[in-house]
RNA sequence: GCGGGCAUAGUGUAGUCUGGUUAUCACAUAGGCUUGCCAAGCCUAUAACCCGGGUUCAAAUCCCGGUGCCCGCACCA
């Protein structure tokens, strides 16, 4: 489906639409409706079962989403996203301000303000580096954080947090003395960023306020023992730099083992691998678009030192999209804090000695993933619209009907109540058509419906029975009502790794 | 940010070029009749010209500004 016709059906379905609709709409904010928010959580919900399960010292915390200038200060945000960018008037290319004065002040920009920069523009007829056309606009300096007035006073800045993985740093201090006091340790958190971007697009993939799901893992780089026997066997479709510089697109499936041989450390090929049997086993995405593709020297950020991104081949957006990432980050992060804080951010594990751990950061953008599971779950099949998401991830697991409202609607709504109250999520329905209310389901994904007839609440053999409903098979059974929780509830747990 | 295109009920649309009747049609939604396991049929109801300004006797239609969306470029530490 293409982009347009995707969104109106989420639009439509009140699976989410566009922020202050109503006063004309905000760029880049959305508003996840009833469908949206509970298929967000479970995403969330199925994220943190996986990543959290990997090993008995991940933990889940929740850090502010605000964050001191001091903060993004040492973490380098602050100067990286204040940049001045000038954009030539003839060929209309962006240029950093640093890029153009480049041969005229090779100390850089960093102090001057617009106007000055300005003029040294207009001092050294500069010309614009891609056309050669003088018609260079005025600096203008982007800055991607949203700065904030911070308490009364009106001196002290602070910034939304542009990324979660901030506040997992910050974190680090408090979670060492909390937790057992050795490495690896780990650190999720599932939160909001905000970036007030240039030009978001494409509905999710570019906001200015979305969820992020991170795990950083602090670990020393001598000692990272991971269990890679449970990795060892699975395959997984890369598309290295050396291939990529080939001019092939397509990744090549290689085996985690041959993966460490190239040289990749065992940890990070071990935990590249969950990440992808998330992308497939638990989002369920089919794994021939699936591509982990490595970012080369060039093109990833300088403090990381190996970045696999996960894409996905989305058809609504028309090639694969970065849905999450696995970085190397090294010792920057708790280095740049620990210059900026004052505060030594190295321990001394039990029995080991004192360093500043390394940290590889596993990223996903949880809205984009959402995006992702409407783009490749859901279908048109003939006439119905089919949403066939993993049952654990549907916003509403059952639907329950009577066949005829003025007969049976009094057991159907009991029922419902009945599975509500063991957990099992439910919509009841019982509007129109038998056929139009399946219609219904299937479009918001979900993938189990039980119809409540006559032989279920006569006296006979099928009393007290009602058939289920396969969304993707369209098969049904006879189930007694009684069995139902324990048929269904299995389904509709999120799987986890495999662990001793 | 730049360039191009677009904006009409909940959704998709006709009408805009060439200003003029009660703004078209389908689906969806609500109610009724009928049917009773995969979007059937009939009747009824609800519901729209993105915002602001201008031109005109008269603006969905022409002009200007704004906002939003799509595509391309740039940006995405």
């Amino acid at each position: 489906m293409k982009s347009d016709e995707l969104f109106a059906l989420l639009r439509r379905r009140g699976v989410l639409w566009p922020s202050a609709e109503i006063y004309g709409g905000a760029q880049g904010l959305y508003d996840y409706g009833p469908l949206g928010a509970a298929l967000k959580r479970r995403v969330e919900e199925a994220w943190a079962a996986w990543f959290v399960g990997l090993s008995h010292d991940y933990y889940l915390i929740q850090p502010a989403e605000i964050l001191p200038e001091a903060v993004v200060r040492a973490s380098g945000h602050l100067e990286n996203f204040t940049d001045p960018e000038i954009t030539c008037e003839n060929c209309h290319t962006a240029f950093r301000a640093e890029t153009i004065l480049e041969k005229v002040r090779p100390e850089g920009v960093d102090g001057l303000l617009p106007t000055q920069i300005a003029e040294i523009v207009n001092s050294h007829h500069l010309k614009c580096p891609n056309c050669g056309s003088p018609a260079l606009s005025v600096p203008r300096a982007f800055n991607l954080m949203f700065a904030l007035d911070f308490g009364v006073s009106g001196k002290e800045r602070a910034y939304l947090a542009p990324e979660t993985a901030q506040g997992s740093y910050l974190s680090f201090a408090r979670m060492w003395d909390v937790g057992r006091r050795a490495l690896p340790l780990g650190v999720a958190v599932i939160g909001k960023a905000y970036r007030n971007e240039i030009a978001p697009r494409q509905v999710l993939f570019r906001m200015r306020s979305f969820t992020q799901a991170e795990l950083q893992i602090f670990f020393d780089p001598a000692h990272f023992l991971v269990p890679f026997e449970r990795a060892r066997d699975e395959k997984l479709p890369v598309l290295r730099v050396p291939r990529r510089e080939a001019g092939q697109e397509s990744p090549e499936w290689v085996g985690a083992a041959e993966l460490v041989a190239s040289g990749l450390p065992e940890f990070y090929v071990y935990h590249l691998v969950h990440v992808f049997r998330f992308f497939r086993d638990v989002l369920r995405y089919p794994a021939e678009r699936i591509r982990l593709f490595e970012k080369s020297d060039q093109e990833r950020a300088f403090y990381n030192r190996i970045q696999f991104d996960v894409e996905v081949h989305l058809e609504s957006l028309n090639g694969f999209k970065e849905l999450g990432a696995v970085h190397y980050r090294g010792d920057y992060d708790l280095g740049r804090h620990s210059e900026g804080s004052g505060r030594d951010l190295s321990v001394t594990p039990t029995g080991g000695s004192k360093l500043l751990p390394h940290v590889l950061e596993l990223t996903f953008g949880v809205d984009r993933n959402v995006w992702g599971l409407a783009d490749t779950h859901l279908a048109k099949d003939g006439e119905r619209t089919v949403w066939r998401l993993p049952p654990y991830l549907a916003p509403v697991p059952v639907g329950v009907f009577p066949l005829i409202a003025k007969e049976q609607a009094p057991y159907a709504l009991a029922l419902a109540d009945t599975l509500a109250a063991a957990g099992v999520r439910t919509q009841y329905d019982d509007a129109g058509t038998i056929g139009k209310r399946y219609a219904r389901m299937d479009e918001a994904g979900t993938p189990y419906c039980l119809t409540v007839d006559g032989p279920t609440v006569a006296d006979g053999p099928e009393h007290d029975t009602v058939t289920l409903r396969d969304r993707d098979s369209k098969a049904q059974e006879r189930v007694r009502a009684a069995d139902l929780v324990a048929r269904l509830r299995p389904a509709l747990e999120p799987p986890r790794p495999a662990r001793s």
